[in-house]
DNA sequence: GCCAACGTTGGC
DNA sequence: GCCAACGTTGGC
């Protein structure tokens, strides 16, 4: 199984916003970068992911999410009202992908950004990289686990 | 509000 | 193919 990490302005969609869907599901459409994309279709279906919060008070990891859909075309690229419409995609050939996501779990405790920037072994994470902007970044196992550990929940998210 | 880092665009 | 200009992200 692979871990991630999906970042989210919670003005924009909380965790907590996650929790309240239908199912508590949503499809995380608006993706328009090929370094995420690409990680959106590496996505195996039972993967799990870090929820973050980006431009908050405070940045923070706050829970994690479950992918339940494997990559499929987002529809938004073609709907030409969506602030997300991309006229250059094609039905046949589209460019841009989405999952869907299930929340699994809220951490007991956020661990914030300034926490992870100081917590030895994550070092190496993308989240942390000087002007990292990327919106979906891979998480290794040793990761994982260590922020598990910081959030207050199992690693397994049982 | 500022600005560094980054990806994309477009002129050449 | 290069690279300057631009728009966006996102921490501070």
């Amino acid at each position: 199984m692979n871990h991630w990490l999906l970042k989210s302005e919670p003005s924009v969609f909380s965790f907590s916003d996650l929790q309240r869907a239908p199912e508590s599901t949503t499809s995380w459409e608006g993706v328009r970068n090929y370094a995420a994309r690409n990680f959106l279709r590496a996505m195996k279906r039972g993967d799990l992911a870090f929820f973050y919060h980006s431009n908050a008070e405070p940045n923070a990891i706050v829970g994690i999410a479950e992918i339940v859909r494997e990559a499929y075309p987002d529809a938004t690229q073609f709907q030409k009202r969506s602030e997300y419409y991309d006229a250059r995609s094609k039905r046949e050939e589209p460019l841009w992908s989405t999952v869907d996501v299930r929340a699994r779990e809220p951490f007991a405790r956020p661990v914030t950004l300034a926490e992870l920037r100081v917590t030895a072994g994550l070092e190496k994470m993308e989240l942390l990289r000087k002007g990292s902007r990327l919106s979906v970044t891979p998480v290794t196992a040793d990761e994982w686990k260590i922020v598990c550990t910081l959030g207050g929940v199992s690693a397994s998210a049982d």
